[in-house]
DNA sequence: TGCACGCTTGAATGAACGCTCATATGAGGG
DNA sequence: CCCTCATATGAGCGTTCATTCAAGCGTGCA
C-alpha cells in the first residue's frame, strides 16, 4: 500500500500487520506443503488408492498402479518415511497397507473434490 | 503373484483384476494429483492462506507471503489458471480473492490434518 | 550350497519447477 | 506527453524429482 492516502493507509496497514500475525508459521506451512507434495504425484496417488482397497505386496501394487516394480519401491520409501503406509515382511514378500483411516478419508475427500 | 500356488493364486488374481476395475481413471488421477500439486508449494499455500483472510492486492500478498512481487505474480498466474482465485482490476491495482469457500475449507482441512 | 525370487538402493538422466532479473504493459497524476 | 506506480511476462538458472538401469541383499527351496 502506498502512503499517500492517510486515512485508508492506516486502516489497511493495521489489518495487514494483524494478518501477518495470523499467518501460520513457516514450519507449519512447510509441513502442510509437504503433505500435499506427497499426494501431488499420480503414481503415489495410484499406490495409495490401491492400498485403500486392500493390503498388497509390492508386485501387486506395481501391477495395479501400472508402474515398474523399481519405481514403486522408490515411491513406497517416500510413503513409508512420511508415515502414510505400514509394511510387514512375510517371507520374500513385503506387504504394504495404509497407515490409518485418516489417509483413506483424505484420499476420498480429495477425489470428491477434484473429480467433479 | 506367482503361479505356483493354485488355490490362492486364483483368488488373489481374481481380486486383483477386480481391483483393477476399481482403480480410478488416469484422467481422474492426474486431475487429483494436479490439484494437490498446486497446494504442494509453500509460497502458494502462503498466498492462499493470506487470501483466506481477506481479499488482497498483489503488493499486500507479496508482503504477507514474504515473497518478491514477481514471484507472487508468477504463482498467482498458476492459481488463476487453476481456478482457485478470482481477480478484479481496480485502477492500477489488481485484487485477488479465493474463488470459493471450497478452497478455504480444503486449506483448513489440510492444516488440521498436517499440523497435528 | 547354490540359485531364483521379491524387494531395495544408488547413480544417471531428463523433465518440471520456482525464483530472479530484466523488460513490457497499462493506468493515473503532474 | 512523460513519468511513476502496480502488475505481468519471458528468459535464464539452479534445484528438485520421478523414472530407469544395474547392482545388492535376504529369503526359501532344490
Amino acid at each position: 500500500m502506498t502512503d499517500d492516502l492517510f486515512q485508508m493507509s492506516e486502516t489497511f496497514e493495521d489489518s495487514l500487520s494483524e494478518m501477518k500475525g495470523r499467518m501460520p508459521s513457516d514450519a507449519g506451512l512447510l509441513k502442510m506443503a509437504d503433505m500435499f507434495k506427497i499426494l501431488s504425484d499420480p503414481t503415489r496417488v495410484r499406490i495409495l488408492y490401491a492400498l485403500s482397497l486392500s493390503q498388497l505386496c509390492v508386485q501387486d501394487i506395481s501391477e495395479l498402479a501400472q508402474v515398474s516394480q523399481s519405481a514403486v519401491s522408490h515411491q513406497l520409501r517416500i510413503l513409508r518415511n512420511s508415515g502414510l503406509v505400514n509394511w510387514k515382511k512375510s517371507g520374500k514378500q513385503v506387504f504394504y497397507s495404509l497407515d490409518s483411516d485418516a489417509v483413506r478419508t483424505l484420499i476420498e475427500k480429495a477425489s470428491e473434490h477434484s473429480l467433479t
